[in-house]
DNA sequence: GCATCACCTAGAGG
DNA sequence: ACCTCTAGGTGAT
């Protein structure tokens, strides 16, 4: 499968979009980008105002790729109902073109419990690691690529095999979620047609007294609504949102409340309670797109900060 | 409720 | 060559 779209009519910025740590699983190879994406290869690559395709499967075609993308988002608009202020103002400027990516809540969720304690360079090494050892092989010009392995075959996997895969203590919540999902007791799918409260209190509900799913705290939650359950008013809250809330924002909060949350800056990570402050004042702030919002406040953060050792390489001006 | 602290591991910087 | 620290937080006490 190969062809074109033509983006004249639809904003689009490729490389931020599959650069600002929304998705683990894409990288470049010669000029075009590469990814696997619900099982079949995606070769990408933009040219002004045309998006060049190729894919290993027929599955891949322009209604595939305009939703994988939420081309569907009228992205003028919401960038305008984000627009509040200069801080924000200086992000979409920066960044336009960066949208929010329709993810499979399965690899999702399973991506961002990952991701605690780990930089974007890391993550992406874990998924790949995972991929290449109990996903599905795929050959496609010449090479080879895995999929994203479907939960009964996590379920399955021997917790030493995870392990091996770089992820630590997380081996262990990844499985257990993977049982959960394998035997139904939590079907991801359907948090897609509730509201947001709801979606998130099931996310990180508890059974029998115990969590029924393990390494999935209100961070991890709200990622896995914004980018695979269409809660684009989700408002993930993390280090780098948190310090920019905090230098940008603190005259929306009480001043009670920006004490607190200085004083808890010497935490490595947000409390509980600051985050659910931090959410409810920033959501209804932004609106029904808060998503978008936070996620240019958040590549704009690391884009604006010196690279550090461990930041990977972010697409210059 | 709310505060602490440990947690796997890889990679960078001292 | 070692040691220390940190990375898109969460679980357990």
């Amino acid at each position: 499968m190969e062809f074109q779209l033509s983006l004249t009519s639809i904003p689009l910025d490729l490389d931020y979009t599959l650069n600002c740590g929304q998705v683990f699983r894409w990288s470049r190879e010669g000029g075009w980008w590469v990814g696997v994406v619900d099982g079949l290869v995606l070769k990408l690559k933009q040219e002004e105002d045309t998006l060049k395709v190729k894919s290993s499967s027929e599955d891949a075609d322009e209604k595939f790729i305009k939703k994988y993308f939420r081309l569907d988002d009228p992205l003028p608009d919401i960038l305008a109902s984000i627009n509040k202020d200069k801080v924000m103002a200086g992000a979409i400027s920066r960044l336009n073109g960066l949208r929010l990516i329709r993810q499979n809540p399965w690899e999702c969720t399973v991506s961002f419990i990952c991701a605690t304690n780990k930089n974007i360079n890391a993550i992406q090494q874990m998924i790949s690691n995972i991929c290449k050892h109990i996903g599905r092989r795929i050959e496609f010009e010449g090479n080879i690529y895995y999929s994203f392995p479907e939960p009964e075959v996590v379920a399955g996997a021997d917790r030493q095999i995870l392990e091996n895969c770089g992820l630590g203590y997380r081996a262990k919540f990844v499985k257990e979620v993977a049982k959960r999902v394998v035997s139904r007791e939590v079907v991801l799918e359907d948090l897609e047609s509730t509201d947001y409260e709801t979606a998130m209190r099931t996310l990180l509900a508890h059974q029998n007294g115990r969590k029924m799913l393990l390494g999935v705290g209100p961070k991890v939650a709200d990622c896995i609504l914004l980018f695979s359950m269409e809660k684009l008013e989700a408002f993930p809250i993390d280090v780098w949102i948190r310090r920019a809330v905090l230098k940008f924002y603190p005259h929306l909060f009480d001043s009670i409340s920006v004490k607190r949350m200085v004083s808890n800056l010497k935490h490595r990570s947000i409390v509980p309670a600051e985050y659910e402050a931090v959410s409810k004042t920033m959501r209804p702030y932004f609106g029904r797109y808060a998503g978008y919002a936070q996620e240019y406040l958040f590549h704009y953060t690391r884009v604006s900060e010196p690279l550090t050792s461990t930041s990977e390489p972010l697409k210059p001006l």
